[in-house]
DNA sequence: GTGTATATCTCGGGG
DNA sequence: CCCCGAGGTATACAC
């Protein structure tokens, strides 16, 4: 990883155009070949990147990288102030706990926690438009879709609705009641859901894990 | 902006639970207090990171970042290889051209790209759900709602049907019909625009940027 | 502050 | 390669 500290000017052309006037600012090159360029602020975004691949000509007092997708990054270097690189070797990478992910598969282990007596039919059920999270018959032998977020909002809702258009016109399925299912409900959601006639389940992560565990003790 | 360059392991906690296995990487540390943990690869997002506002504790082989909604950030430090800072000053900020912004004064400056003999009525018309992009007239006089887009996704054309059917009760205006107008529709959405009665236009920034110029050349 | 819409969104998976 | 969905999305702006 190459880092520079330099007072400079930055041109962006390609999905959209961009310019940074003069300034001090961090730019990073990764082993990668990714360019990016920090302002002291800002969070974590760039002001100005290249992703990988691409191609870097660095000459003294400019930059430019370019890549096949017509997108060009141009940096004037006025003044460089400091030039290091470091080896920093491979990362063995990021674990997650608590994703969509996670939360589906403790969900499709435990679908009584959508209501009493529901049974998994399968997860990610295939559709034209989609596949659909889960999809489940409840106590009365009825079929449900349901959709799980970690944050329930309105976006989630209208993809359960395309779904459960989608299903109810398959004969053998309909009618196909919805469930929309998260950690969290926005008040926006509840509403439009209850207007399509959806059930909002709202999920507790660390009690569906809980169940989980104490199930494996049995063993 | 402090940069380190160091052997570290990585807890967050929070929003979800993330774990980093021990390995060399870059540490920065922007004025706002925002702190980013970079592996050597992997474009411009960090590992890890904790935005602004947070509180960081700093001690020789750990540093503690916590904030106020309950998320938390620790890095060991097995082994500091640089640890240097520098003053980059405030940053005069990004010049940006391209954006859906533009694309909408485009258009309501030419609205006859959406169909000929349409005219505007206002852009940014208010509704209850939120600002309708134009609101037009069509060479028929009938009303035209509008949802414009750089990219057009199955999510633009759910806010226009929004807007329709919000639209549509005011006896005054029904009935609206929809126009989606972006410079790219994907075929998602092009399939939901096309079953729900709206019509798609694909708009093209750089003939549409001429025309104005174009017409500024007439003064 | 919440809610809504945008982003050079990034990133990863599947066809 | 594109398409599509998820994200600790972040960010700006209106109410």
């Amino acid at each position: 990883m190459r880092l520079l500290i330099a007072r400079c000017t930055v041109e962006y052309s390609g999905r959209l155009d961009a310019h940074l006037p003069e300034a001090i600012r961090l730019i990073m090159v990764k082993a990668d070949g990714c360019v990016a360029i920090h302002a002291d602020g800002g969070a974590f975004k760039p002001l100005n990147w290249m992703n990988a691949p691409n191609r870097l000509v660095c000459e003294p007092d400019r930059w430019r990288v370019t890549n096949d997708k017509g997108e060009r990054l141009e940096i004037v270097l006025v003044e460089v102030y400091s030039d290091t690189t470091h080896e920093l070797g491979s990362d063995p990478g990021l674990d997650k706990d608590g994703v969509e992910a996670h939360l589906q598969e403790l969900v499709a282990a435990h679908p009584e926690a959508l209501a009493d007596g529901t049974v998994l039919v399968r997860r990610e059920y295939p559709t034209d438009i989609g596949p659909v999270d889960l999809l489940c018959r409840d106590a009365h032998g009825a079929t449900v879709a349901v959709e799980i977020k970690r944050r329930g909002e309105i976006d989630g809702v209208e993809q359960l609705c395309r779904y459960l258009e989608y299903l109810n016109r398959d004969a053998r399925l309909t009618p196909v009641n919805g469930v929309f299912a998260a950690q969290e409900i926005k008040p926006q959601a509840r509403v439009l859901a209850a207007d399509r006639g959806i059930r909002c389940v709202v999920l507790d992560y660390d009690e569906l894990r809980s169940i989980t565990s104490d199930a494996l003790k049995l063993f």
